[in-house]
Parts: structure tokens; C-alpha cells; sequence
DNA sequence: TCCTTGGATAGATACTTGTCTAAGTAGACA
DNA sequence: TGTCTACTTAGACAAGTATCTATCCAAGGA
């Protein structure tokens, strides 16, 4: 924990995918965004995280809303936290999560349409 | 072929992960759609058709860009194309396919930061 | 110091997935 | 009809992953 995010995505990856290909290297940063967003557990969490009174929300609220075990969820965290997506720290007894808006803003720029002349 | 797309996310997941926490519901068809794209192969493919001249691409044009046998792109095809995202039809000899512009808009939108409080 | 609570890590297992080779289908052309 | 090309389907296998139980670490309070 505590260890920081690589924001590998910061750099690579940014016209949209209408406008030009992607290279190798873009697209396999940008598949590790989107697979860690391939799970609804994950997906939810991010979303209950991104939603929650003043940004963040602390663990013990997370795993409430699922029917998994601590560890389970445990796991999952780890996974959007090692793909930048959110970061942790802890204050007293809790850990409290808050997403990085920058990287999901990233990836919703990476999938726009607009301007595009993509339907010929 | 041919198969119509279900077009699953058309009426699912709306509001921005930022806004309010995804139902479960919600969160299983987002992650079919982030799944489908947690693949640098099917990223590639998905730029490299969206971006094509015209706004589709035959499969010939795009088996050329990578290093990996036809039934394999085939594979990731069929993968995009069952997802949604994208859709062919043969004309004469080619296969040609193009992508759901409408889908990938949803799915910008769904990631979308702006006009949030997201960082407190 | 010891105990309790919040959360992460380790290891095991069942399931999913990316890739291949081999075989099949659809259209064009002679 | 037969053959060639373009692409898909079927089946197999290795690698990855989602989940669990068991265990461990950190902080707070007696």
C-alpha cells in the first residue's frame, strides 16, 4: 500500500479511437484500464467510490453493498488500485478509497465520437 | 453473421459512474462492454476499423496489421460484433465492418468527469 | 500487555480466455 | 461443375482470473 500509482496511462493512449489507430503500445496500456474495469464487482465499486459523499468512502461501506467476502473484495481493489484507477490511504482505524477523475476522463476522451465523421 | 447485434447497453447504464452507484444489473452489462475491449488485439481492431477511410474496413485489411493467424482475428471479431460494438456484412467477396458509434458514445459518457464534484 | 476490529496477503481451485491447427462455408470465376 | 480465395467454426491447450479459506499485519482501547 501507500505504494504509488504507475499513471502508466498518462502519456500514451489519447486521440480517439475514431480519429486514428492506435499503436501496440497504446493499446495495451489502455486494455489494462478497460480490464480492470471488466468485472462488475469492479465497476461497481468504482461507481460507489467515485459517487460517495465527498469523493472517497472508506472499505468496511464498500463491502457491504456485496455479497463476497472481505478478501474478495480486497482483491479487487488491489486490481484498480494497481491499474491507477483509484488510491487508498489509510486515516486511523480506516482506509478510505477516491478514484483518479483524470484517468477515467482519459478513457471517456479515448472513446468519444464527437467530430467524427465515423459513420461515413 | 448477420446475427443482429443484441444491443444490450442501449438501454442499461446511463448516469455517470460519478454520479450514482451502478445497479448490478447495470454493472454486468458495462462489464460485457469493457470486457470486450480489454484486449489490446480487439482495441486495434476497433481503432483500426473506427478510423478507417469510409468508417469500415474489410477483415483482410485488418489481418495485415498483426502477427497472429485469421481464425484468431476472427475470434476478436466475433467477440466485438457479440458485444455490440461493431457489426459486418459481407459485400461480393469482403467482409466489411464498421463500428456502433452510439455504443462507444455511451460508454464516454458513462466514464465522463465533467460537471462533477468527484474530487471534493 | 492483550484483545478486538479493519483490512491485506497467501495459497488453492474452478472457470474463463487467447491462441493455435484443422476443417467447414460462402462467393467469384472458368 | 470444379477450384480458388476470404472468412468462420470447431476443438484443444496453456495461461489468466475470480473466488474461497486460512493467516497475517496495523491501529485502537482495556
Amino acid at each position: 500500500m501507500s505504494k504509488q500509482l504507475p499513471l502508466v496511462a498518462m502519456d500514451a493512449c489519447c486521440a480517439p479511437l475514431t480519429r486514428e489507430p492506435l499503436t501496440q503500445d497504446q493499446a495495451v496500456e489502455l486494455s489494462h484500464l478497460f480490464k480492470a474495469m471488466a468485472d462488475p464487482v469492479r465497476l461497481r465499486l468504482l461507481s460507489l467510490i467515485a459517487s460517495h459523499a465527498g469523493g472517497e468512502a472508506c472499505v468496511c461501506d464498500l463491502t457491504d453493498a456485496f455479497d463476497l467476502t472481505g478478501p474478495t473484495i480486497s482483491h479487487h481493489l488491489k486490481v484498480l488500485r494497481e491499474s491507477g484507477l483509484i488510491t487508498g490511504d489509510r486515516r486511523g482505524t480506516w482506509i478510505y478509497y477516491r478514484v483518479h477523475p483524470e484517468v477515467l476522463a482519459r478513457l471517456s476522451a479515448v472513446l468519444t465520437t464527437t467530430g467524427e465523421a465515423v459513420t461515413a
